[in-house]
DNA sequence: TTGTACGCGTTATCAG
DNA sequence: CTGATAACGCGTACAA
């Protein structure tokens, strides 16, 4: 069986393309990269050459020449299957797209030191441009990332000390602002549940939030109604039996984290407990499922895509040649009020 | 006010650690990329002067030279916001990340023109693979796939006519089980709710599916129980109502999309009816939030982060140099019985 | 095991 | 507006 011939599986370079149109390789590069620096004529031939041929530029070679234009740039999540992250992935790739700029994305996996592996790598691949989730993260990693002489943004929460640039919205006083809600609406015991503390500055922003509300209204903390679960939807209706049954006068419960007040609404539903009457749920971030519960689900809405548009737009601005400080974006939120509470 | 001296903001380049480490750059090259082939005292030089630099390799450079390394991958998938596709990205990325393999993620829109833009977009970085989701693409991006030489891998469906590599799960077999299963039961007046199958061959192939069960049950097709809705919980809810006001005497409800079969439980949860006395629900993938109704929902297991897994070993296996034919990878699904049946 | 010479494909620079 | 030339930082091939 006679093999077939094997093409020579190499994508054509720029210099065949000049050859073709009859221009030096730096007409083609200008043609294709400032059509408006060369003659009608020449962008023409570089144009019908190229369609030809089927080039594809090579932006290792360029990007090793002209450093500050990789045309990719980099983002970590802490968890790409979570669809918060997935909101601000959307904004940041939009509005990336736009400028002929790809996106390299990695998972931390909510660990610093993942994500210091993480940032190496990228950075090994001279990416003009980084965000990241989170404030907190190793010694190490902050040493790369100022280093790299590259746009840092940081988003997930306002931090006082940054790297260099912050998109992002208060967790303070996003849960300030709905537990001082579920005050103002005669909840007097409330309880907060969310994601472990430790290591994870967004949530203890939120429960820092919680206990400021608390103190403004003159209530005293009981560490009884604050608990901490990680994430998932049968967590949320675990602790909601666990806070019924061992603070069975407790009025509203504030889940500040992801589908807790989702899990502890379908469990209310299994057994027939009326929300808000029996007791008051209120969520954070406003999932798609949240509304559509027979009693809606009150949350707060955080937005998610604007803040990858707004990473996005910071990073292009650096890369357009301002060297200047920049404050940090607080891009705010919003109480969604329901039926729950 | 005196300034701050600019640091020359420039990484550093591996000439400069093997000035440090004492040995020619080629040492520090091998010593970075195949440490048994260097001497231990090179080796440790070398680890030294990097740590002492904070020395991160250009594989812009090393991309140009040996094209087949670039340490790059790419992925398109259709929404980046679809929890679906995040399973699968997070089974490609763990598995690159073992080989030091970052991965530019696009998203194509459901749009194969927007696809193949993103194509010519990735491949002017050269990455050494890329994974679509969908097996239908335009014949530009044909032609730029098979001219690249890279591995190409396409998931979402099996195809007949691959690019390339192929790692899915049969929507028309998945589809068919699952109306068996609900005629097994006794159903007779099986509706079946898809997105809309223009343009999407997955859809189509689960639509032939439920068609070819039924034709195998002898039972005669009824256009009138088959609606097309676009995503969202929101059209889960509006299509069971049509169905239910225009053919009252469907008994079960094939979901054949995302989220629809959540959003039509939840209206059955608000209207108080019996599922699956007044009608039987069914979906598609299993959701995390599926299992937890007060009537869990019937659903098939496709086994998302798999197929990214085998993806990235297909890549891998060309990459090791395997030029064969490689046949079509089926992780096949399975049907998680559960009370809305 | 280590080092030398050269080239990968593009762009900055400067001269025409 | 166009072209010649010299890097960019690393890996291949080969020689030592």
């Amino acid at each position: 069986m006679p093999k077939k011939p094997q093409i020579p599986q190499r994508q054509a370079r720029m210099k065949e393309v000049a050859v073709r149109a009859r221009v030096s390789p730096m007409s083609v590069s200008r043609a294709l990269r400032s059509p408006d620096q060369v003659s009608a004529e020449t962008l023409r031939r570089v144009q019908k050459a190229v369609r030809e041929i089927g080039y594809v530029p090579n932006r290792l070679a360029g990007g090793l020449k002209a450093p500050t234009r990789t045309q990719l740039a980099a983002a970590i999540v802490p968890s790409v299957r979570n669809s918060l992250f997935a909101a601000t992935l959307q904004g940041l790739t939009d509005a990336l797209r736009k400028k002929g700029i790809s996106l390299m994305l990695g998972d931390s996996g909510y660990s610093d030191t993942d994500e210091e592996t993480l940032i190496a790598a990228f950075l090994a691949h001279r990416p003009c441009g980084l965000t990241l989730h989170g404030t907190t993260h190793t010694a190490g990693a902050r040493r790369l990332l100022q280093k790299s002489g590259i746009p840092v943004i940081e988003t997930g929460n306002l931090t006082e000390r940054p790297v260099d640039l912050v998109v992002s919205y208060s967790n303070f006083d996003a849960a300030k602002a709905m537990t001082e809600y579920l005050l103002r609406r005669g909840y007097r015991r409330v309880a907060f549940v969310g994601l472990p503390v430790a290591g994870n500055e967004r949530v203890r922003e939120r429960r820092r939030g919680y206990y400021a509300a608390l103190a403004a209204a003159e209530i005293s903390r009981d560490d009884a109604l604050v608990l901490e679960t990680v994430g998932g939807v049968e967590n949320g209706a675990r602790t909601l039996l666990q806070l019924m049954e061992i603070q069975p006068e407790v009025n509203a419960i504030f889940f500040a984290g992801d589908v807790l007040a989702i899990g502890a609404m379908m469990e209310c539903a299994r057994r027939g407990w009326d929300v808000p009457k029996r007791v008051a749920i209120a969520g954070f971030d406003d999932w798609e499922i949240s509304r559509q519960f027979a009693t809606p689900i009150t949350t707060l809405d955080i937005p998610r895509y604007r803040i990858g548009e707004r990473a996005a737009e910071l990073m292009l601005r650096r890369l357009d040649g301002d060297k200047g400080k920049i404050a940090p974006i607080d891009v705010g939120f919003r109480i969604i009020e329901r039926q729950s509470t």
